[in-house]
DNA sequence: CCAAAAGTGTTTAAAATACACCCATGC
DNA sequence: GCATGGGTGTATTTTAAACACTTTTGG
């Protein structure tokens, strides 16, 4: 189907396949190069960034729509999801966004499901950005990664929704398996400190967190190491999944 | 307007009122004579007892909405509340439930918006007990308080809600005024402690928590104390706000 | 051989825990 | 006067923070 074509069909016939006045909008986190990242998509014509997001077919888990919207945008399957908030101002004015955009596309449309409020459920995604290929929606002209203190000018309040799952992400670096699911399979210990300096926005001592972090049972140390910096090659690791989950549960007491 | 006539109206017209699909559920915590306790309604007909919960008007920001609802069950304005979780899940069929209310108040209907699918936003709300006067809504027929660990048979996920509301009460405790909302202004320390036992449930130590708290200079002593004991009163204290907040954006970190 | 960054261990300070005695009150 | 529970202080253990030297690697 041609892009227009599925662009006027979502407006005029979506709400007989999605919930109204319901949408999703993710955060998708991504580590890579000491940096932490963000999964955005540009707007057509708006020229400003969106969060990926979409809406809930009518008989669908509300955790299974995100999973299905993120499984569009970056092919990976099985993502590490959580809800984390839910924007309801009557004042979010999707309605104007979704006007100006049909107009800009040469669509004339009075009545639209689009049109409605929409109360947003927002969810955190952790994803090991090796595997993700950035596919753009049928709303967006691209699909990019950004450094998470390098965000562009975004539509609506999706800025604020970015800036709280942030939040968000650094209260769950003690509940859950943050780590894990944001490196690639092994992984050397400043990478790792690196991330946890950058979600918690502070510099933590090297040799501290190393001890921390080992006694804390959640690391295996490979024998390889990793070589190519003009200085001492440091080992590889990877986590022991089993201990992580429990270390976890219990809750790993990084001070916030 | 009498009962029926505005339970038939409901089923009839809600949608045009409210938002479809969307629902709210609130876990109202109280604190009195030592116990933890929720606020409760038992469905007619049904037996099994309810949050108190209801729907987001479709002009209404859905803080507010949850704010309305409890104003009615509970009399109270401004009450703490906080979104915690979405229940999304499509088997949750309130279909069943709503079908089988009208059934049994004598009322027959094909079709209604209650019987659609509804997503649950979940809030927490702490409430003064001595100053909640309860009110059963229209779909109930009492309104009452329950300890925390003598809850009755509940209609639908309610039971889970509620569980999974303790545990968002626990992880809040370091973050947010819990105390604050939950005690009456002028409270003892034994009573703060217990309230922390009973929502950490486990039991902590008189002399160090004592001093832990009054450490955080979350507390003003006063010169009364409670007398009506068969041993040493007790002093009375209240919340020093400005710094309870102080502490808390920092966290106050109890273990959980 | 030099710069850059990783590996490792010890010392010190702070926080949490464990524990004991005295004090007011009502019966 | 005695049982009950509240007020207060100290010693000990555990945990976090501060800090320095040695080692490996590429250029």
């Amino acid at each position: 189907m041609k892009a227009d074509k599925k662009l006027s069909e979502h407006f005029l016939k979506g709400h007989e396949k999605y919930l109204r006045h319901i949408s999703i909008d993710c955060v998708v986190f991504g580590f890579h190069e000491n940096e932490l990242k963000v999964l955005l998509l540009k707007a057509k014509y708006a020229g400003k960034w969106a969060l990926p997001g979409g809406f809930i077919l009518t008989e669908e888990h509300m955790d299974e729509a995100a999973g299905r919207i993120l499984k569009e945008r970056t092919g990976l399957d099985k993502i590490f999801l959580q809800q984390f908030y839910v924007f309801s101002d009557p004042d979010r004015s999707t309605k104007k966004i979704n006007q100006g955009f049909l107009k800009n596309l040469g669509i004339k449309l009075d009545k639209s499901w689009m049109f409605d409020r929409f109360i947003s459920v927002g969810y955190t995604a952790l994803v090991d950005f090796t595997k993700v290929i950035p596919e753009p929606d049928i709303f967006s002209e691209k699909c990019e990664w950004f450094n998470i203190h390098e965000i562009p000018e975004m539509i609506l309040d999706h800025e604020n929704i970015l800036v709280k799952a942030w939040g968000y992400l650094r209260l769950q670096l003690n509940f859950q398996p943050v780590g894990y699911n944001l490196l690639t399979t092994k992984f050397t210990m400043p990478e790792l400190q690196k991330l946890y300096e950058t979600i918690l926005e502070r510099n933590l001592d090297r040799r501290n967190f190393q001890r921390k972090i080992i006694d804390t049972g959640i690391l295996k140390r490979l024998e390889e190491t990793k070589k190519g910096g003009s200085h001492k090659a440091p080992y590889y690791y990877k986590f022991d999944l089993r201990n992580y989950k429990k270390a976890l549960r219990a809750g790993m007491g990084f001070e916030l």
